[in-house]
DNA sequence: CAAGTTTTGAACTAATCCATCCAAAACGAT
DNA sequence: ATCGTTTTGGATGGATTAGTTCAAAACTTG
């Protein structure tokens, strides 16, 4: 019917999402994701429509599989409450992404959009949100599981405390991206762990 | 001599921050900046260099000004050492800058810098870990402090807790850009000062 | 193998980027 | 007032930006 591309999509997304990330979005020009996705401009702005496009497309992928990743941890039924967040945070640690050269950690995604981009770009700001609330919505559930096992006594309200970890995260990244080495990582997701039994 | 000067530098360092601040240092053009300080290019050039030496004197000012600010309050010798971490995250959360036409948090300069622009500028990179060192010093010696008043009974080493306070602030920046309101806030800082007493 | 459709790479646009240049204006000092 | 210096605005420069165009290449289908 027609001439098939020589690419894969999913190969090219993976690649324009490192470049992204590394770099951010203003940062990132289209000749940055042609090196980075071996393609030509044609390529891309022919699959992915626009820069910006691509990176909807970009930023919804890591949403969804961050998410997913992080829900079959929050989700495990063979974990107390408290143990599915320590967990959570073993992962956030682990999967520290860092940068070649500098080894410096590229912190999250979702969170150098929220800074760089999600106060002027509606998109961005939507699936950022959505990504949240769905975060939170998790987060919520396992309080509530933590607080039936006993895991978690802290009186708190259910709610407040999945905010208080989704902050915990957040900063958790920041603080790498600043250059904290893993041992101040896990030290400060000990002394948050302390506030669920508080 | 000479023909002096019509605009204040400090009143356009404040200018240009605020730009910077809202924009990010890459979204922020100099016509831009032009049109923030009421200068021409000319004049911009004239005495600041560049854009980047521009943002250097920004971000610098900021730096130091906040820490003033923050200082004062953690040295306070009226309150106990976890009352100062209250008002310090009190603080925080007033001083929560928003843009105008959309009510968005615009965060910290010094966080959204760290994310932005950090991890591939030297010079400000150089200006953010002595910031963060020069916070984490003082948050460490306001939890001996409040260990020796019996208002931190954490057993947790003091400059652990620093750098979790630390992470907090960042924690809270981020979810306040990311959209959450002000009674959400307040109560990531109540749970997080659990962490203090547990 | 030939027709038909899509991909691809390279050249190209128009706008915007940061920065510089220059001449005129504006002041202080003598 | 005039000289010397600095500021200032506008014009300009070269590089880079996101995005388009187009013809040739490449592949499937009949």
């Amino acid at each position: 019917m027609a001439r098939p591309r020589t690419f894969d999509e999913e190969q090219a997304l993976e690649a324009a999402m490192r470049t992204f990330w590394r770099k951010g979005y203003e940062a990132t020009s289209t000749e940055d994701l042609c090196a980075a996705t071996g393609l030509g401009r044609s390529s891309i702005y022919n699959t992915f429509k626009s820069k910006h496009a691509l990176f909807q497309r970009v930023l919804h992928r890591y949403t969804t599989t961050m998410n997913a990743r992080q829900m079959a941890v929050l989700e495990d039924p063979a974990r107390s409450g408290a143990d599915r967040i320590r967990a959570l945070f073993a992962m956030v640690l682990d999967g520290d992404a860092r940068d070649r050269p500098t080894g410096r950690s590229l912190g999250c995604l979702g969170v150098n959009t929220t800074i760089e981009l999600a106060g002027r770009d509606a998109m961005a700001a939507g699936i950022l949100e959505r990504d949240t609330a769905h975060r939170l919505d998790a987060l919520r559930a396992v309080v509530e599981v933590g607080r039936r096992d006993g895991s978690i006594t802290s009186s708190r309200d259910a709610g407040d405390l999945a905010r208080f970890l989704n902050a915990t995260i957040a900063g958790l990244r920041v603080s790498a991206q600043g250059g904290a080495d893993r041992a101040a990582l896990d030290a400060i997701v000990a002394i948050a762990l302390d506030a669920l039994t508080a």
